[in-house]
DNA sequence: GCCAACGTTGGC
DNA sequence: GCCAACGTTGGC
């Protein structure tokens, strides 16, 4: 199993759309490395949703529901999309600056590469933040 | 709203 | 194939 963070920016498609949603295609990725990232999720990876732009924090928990597809929003087939599951909110959100002050987390692409959309995560990692946000 | 980072495009 | 120009993302 492997673990990733997907991110939204909230005007766009929030979290709680998500949750209203149930299920969501998590389509218009124009990035060639987050769509490689996207080729590799499986069913029933684990995926952590992060706000960008306002609110920038981790907000909650989603699975892989339906593996790489070719993205009906693309009108070339190069570019991919999968469904993802909505599980559970996150108790206690973890915001960027937290994240930035935890030395088991500078790895991780939010930190380094803010522009990068779909990143994976260690289980380490994924571990750690579950723990924080419970 | 500004600007840094960085991916993409296009001229050569 | 290089690189300058340009556009976009996202943190602040």
């Amino acid at each position: 199993m492997k673990y990733w963070l997907c991110k939204s920016d909230p005007e766009t498609y929030s979290w709680d759309e998500f949750v209203r949603d149930g299920s969501t295609m998590w389509d218009g990725v124009r990035n060639y490395e987050a769509r490689n990232n996207m080729r590799h999720m499986k069913l029933g990876d684990k995926v952590l949703i992060y706000h960008s732009q306002t609110t920038r924090t981790i907000v909650g928990l989603s699975e892989v529901s339906r593996e790489a597809l070719p993205d009906p929003t693309a009108d070339d087939d190069k570019w991919v999309a999968v469904e993802l599951t909505a599980k559970r909110t996150l108790a206690k959100p973890l915001s960027l600056a937290e994240i930035k002050s935890i030395p088991d987390l500078q790895n991780i692409a939010l930190v380094k590469r803010s522009r990068l959309s779909i990143m994976p995560l260690t289980k380490k990692e994924f571990d750690l933040i579950i723990e924080l946000t419970s």
